[in-house]
RNA sequence: GCGGAAGUGGCGGAAUUUGGUAGACGCGCUGGACUUAGGAUCCAGUGGAGCAAUCCGUGGGGGUUCGAGUCCCCCCUUUCGCACCA
């Protein structure tokens, strides 16, 4: 803070001058007592939901990151306020999960305890940054009469049949020591703890959300987000067309046994020469040969044992050969079978059949074990017998050959025939693949909610009735994760013993708890309803509000958050208890900050703690900054240096106020640049560029106060409303000071009069030859023959156009570009 | 490896919509005013070279055009996603 708390100096003693820390008080009490952040949200009549992503209440306490991001929501939502909406703006807690019962682990406090202490902080720190935040309609997922309506939404989705339990092979991190999704795995490592993850065999609650992989998909044409949050939507769901084609093979018991690849290449398989299945497929078993069992489990053997992320990333072919032989349904050759790690069990089949003429993994894989390699595809200038040095992969130039009755097709013609061909034998059939897995919401943890299931003898899987929700998550001290893969909760006999809802005989709840991003997935459906004991979501309000009309927030969440509530959102909609399918009318993803060009981490000690600005600068300042820093959907870096811009034209702001003048009338310059300037800022804010919006005020006021100056009352009053989404409370004591009534976001925005901020005269620039040699001052209309007239009697043009003009190109209002 | 985005003064960044004055705005810096003082405030200046006319400048190289930061081709660098996805 050196370089930046250098600004509170003795003030000359006579002036009023600005001081932020004295009106921003003022006026977060004023709000407070008038209600002027509240909604009615019964009576609203143009109803505009502005949603941000509500943040984990750490115990490190409001991070900058968090108030950029606010800020840039309420400056949207505020501004929609003044221009005639009803604005909801809600903020609550997430805060449950991992994060939290780490750190409680750490500094050993029982997380019931800590996360309300946390949340105090943040609440106090929220206020302070002067948000145009309802509190009202405040809700914390850690509240029971919250999670009562996630563990309600749990059976919805179990009735629907979307809920379902399976043992499977998840990923469990053994540093978290609990289960994570697939999208929480991020190269073979745990997203939080950075720890490689392991396969276990657990019995998991999934979510069918990939029964929801072409609506996910196809919807996203339809929505209005920011391009990169769909591309990464679109890559995670992933999918592709293709074929699953079935090879006959002997098992070594003598039987008939299918094997079952998925192709995105079906034209290819005149050049397939060898199957690979995974190590962990099922059919290995039955197929490996006597002889070659044992160096086959010891390579099974291995794989198990490498972490996944070597295995991932690690592109060395390794492998051995089964014993085993399959028949080509399109050569009928006998093929050879063998194992190979690069085949990943999670995708497709688990197996495929190796092209290593047209594939460069398989190429790797044929050339390493010397397996046959046939070209069955050529591109232009190439034929049959064009060696092949690496794999051709190519598909528009290609062309088939040593494909039987294909010779001659083009690929795109060739898949499609040969899928066809296939079929008719039942040998194949067309499919689309998705990438896209079911959701494991099991957690065997404790901060969360439990999972509302109970499991009798008698009746086996039985759902908690939903008058006996919620299932509260008991106080115990012992809440420490163990490798077990058991929850917490199963060490605690009383809390699990439960009758069957059913027959009454003791049966035994579900000790799991469920994944965080259950609890945000369904957030903004609450905060309209939040106070509303029966029901999670009223439905007239619901149908005032919602969907959201903008969603701001980090692109990090772009395939966990973000999918999930889609997912969640289609669900409810399906078992009608929503009339809409998309939660989030428009998203807009912002950037992030760093500082002085390094990212902000704690080891690094380069935190922003905004209490510090926020005390030096005041809140108003501190908010003009963020958004002043870059733009604000790219992020940009905090110097501390560079506050003192946004303080000094908030004090030239203030000091414009106090010494204004009524005398006469207001400049004609100075009037049309305020008209350009409500232009811009209107036209910025909802693009979100306000590194702009602030620029051009600005630069108003650089117009306004140029060479001491005393600016007009009509010149500085509509800069009042127009800078009030950055600077808030000095907006709202300046319009106080003004004579202005009630809230100055009650008042409109400033009316933009294009006839004002027209220019009558311009600068029309001359070239000669298409390099700058004058600027000429003319009539906005000017036509191109005077305009001509009036660029050659400048001596600078003069003296480049000796010639006669070849050729004139004049661009009206703008410039005139003489070619001799 | 694949895909996206980006490369502009000492620094953060404008201008890319529609090819038409490159460097808005801010920080920093320089000079000045007011001052006992200035790390406050205000005024003026600030891409580079040159006394000047002028020339050179948006990662590098080509191209299209009267005119290119902007469009096209090749290359380099940074960065963020995805990553043995069959």
């Amino acid at each position: 803070m050196e370089n930046s708390a250098t600004r509170n100096d003795p003030l000359p003693s006579d002036a009023v001058t600005y001081d932020p820390s004295a009106i921003e008080q003022k006026w977060q009490r004023i709000w407070q007592e008038r209600g002027t952040n509240h909604t009615d949200l019964q009576r609203a009549q143009r109803p505009f939901y502005a949603l941000m992503m509500f943040p984990y209440p750490s115990a490190e306490g409001l991070h900058v990151g968090n108030l950029f991001a606010f800020t840039g929501n309420d400056i949207y939502g505020r501004f929609q306020r003044l221009i005639g909406h009803n604005l909801f703006e809600p903020l609550g807690y997430d805060a449950f999960g991992i994060h939290s019962e780490n750190y409680a682990l750490k500094v050993g406090q029982h997380p019931m305890d800590l996360i309300p202490n946390n949340i105090a902080n943040f609440q106090r720190q929220l206020e302070r940054a002067g948000l145009m935040v309802d509190w009202r309609y405040k809700l914390t997922t850690t509240d029971p009469s919250y999670y009562k309506w996630t563990q309600w939404l749990f059976l919805q989705l179990f009735e629907q049949g979307l809920a379902y339990k399976k043992q499977a092979a998840v990923n469990w991190c053994p540093d978290c020591k609990t289960v994570l999704a697939n999208e929480q795995v991020v190269g073979g490592l745990c997203e939080r703890s950075k720890t490689p993850v392991e396969q276990r065999l657990l019995e998991q609650w999934f979510f069918r959300i990939s029964d929801y992989a072409p609506r996910l998909l196809e919807n996203l044409d339809h929505i209005d987000w920011s391009e990169t949050t769909k591309t990464a939507q679109r890559n995670w769901i992933g999918r592709s067309e293709g074929a699953e084609i079935a090879f006959e093979a002997e098992n070594v018991a003598g039987g008939e046994c299918e094997i079952r690849v998925f192709t995105t290449r079906p034209d290819t398989i005149y050049g397939a020469t060898y199957l690979v299945l995974a190590p962990e497929h099922p059919l290995v078993d039955g197929l490996v040969k006597p002889a070659e069992r044992k160096r086959l489990n010891a390579y099974r053997e291995k794989t198990k044992k490498q972490d996944i992320i070597t295995r991932k990333t690690s592109t060395e072919k390794t492998g051995v050969f089964t014993g085993s032989y399959a028949i080509n349904p399109a050569t009928e050759k006998q093929i050879p079978i063998w194992v190979s790690d690069y085949v990943l069990m999670e995708y497709g089949t688990g197996a495929i059949m190796g092209v290593p003429g047209h594939d460069q993994r398989d190429f790797e894989f044929a050339t390493k074990f010397e397996l046959p390699i046939v070209r069955v595809v050529c591109g232009e200038r190439e034929d049959a017998s064009t060696p092949l040095h690496e794999a051709f992969t190519e598909c528009e130039s290609g062309t088939l050959v040593n494909s039987g009755m294909f010779d001659g097709f083009r690929v795109e013609a060739a898949k499609k025939a040969i899928v066809e061909l296939l079929s008719k034998s039942g040998a194949a059939k067309p499919i689309v693949h998705y990438r896209l897995h079911d959701w494991c919401i099991s957690r065997q943890r404790y901060w969360g909610p439990p999972i509302p299931i109970i499991y009798c003898e008698a009746c086996g899987v039985v759902p908690v009735p939903e008058k006996d929700l919620p299932v509260v998550l008991p106080f115990i001290e012992d809440f420490k994760p163990d490798d077990s893969g058991v929850s917490p909760l199963a060490r605690h006999e009383e809390w699990y013993r439960v009758e069957c809802p059913k027959c009454g005989k003791m049966g035994r709840r579900e000790t799991d708890v469920s994944d965080t991003f259950l609890d945000s997935a369904w957030y903004f459906l609450r905060y309209p309803s939040v106070g509303r004991d029966e029901v999670p979501f009223d439905k007239s309000i619901t149908k005032k509000w919602l969907p959201v009309n903008s969603y701001i927030g980090g692109n990090e969440h772009a395939v966990l958050h973000l999918l999930y509530s889609r997912f969640i959102t289609m669900a409810l909609h399906d078992a009608g208890h929503l009339e809409f399918e998309e939660p989030f009318t428009r998203f807009r993803a912002h950037g992030h900050i760093i500082r002085e060009g390094a990212k902000m981490s704690k080891t690094q000690g380069n935190i922003v703690n905004p209490d510090e600005y926020i005390e030096h600068w005041g809140a108003d300042a501190f908010r003009t900054y963020l958004m002043f820093l870059g733009p604000y959907e790219q992020g940009g870096d905090f110097r501390d240096q560079s506050i003192s811009g946004p303080r000094r034209f908030l004090d030239r702001m203030f000091a414009s106020v106090q010494s204004m003048s009524s005398d006469g009338s207001p400049d004609h310059s100075v009037m049309r640049k305020l008209h350009q300037t409500i232009r811009k800022v209107s036209e910025d804010i909802p693009r979100l560029s306000y590194n702009t919006a602030v620029a051009a005020m600005m630069e108003y006021m650089n117009v306004l106060r140029k060479g001491e100056r005393t600016p007009h009352r009509d010149e500085v009053l509509p800069l009042i409303p127009l800078v009030s989404p950055f600077a808030p409370h000095i907006a709202e004591e300046l319009w106080e000071q003004t004579g202005g009534t009630g809230s100055v976001f009650d008042s409109a925005w400033p009316a933009f009069d294009p006839a004002l901020a027209m220019d009558d005269s311009i600068e029309l620039v001359v070239q000669v030859n298409g390099r700058v040699r004058g600027k000429i001052t003319v009539a906005r209309d000017i036509g191109e023959k005077a305009a001509l007239v009036a660029a050659l009697a400048e001596p600078t043009v003069a003296k480049f156009a000796v010639d006669t003009p070849k050729k004139v190109i004049f661009v009206p209002g703008r410039l005139i570009n003489i070619v001799v």
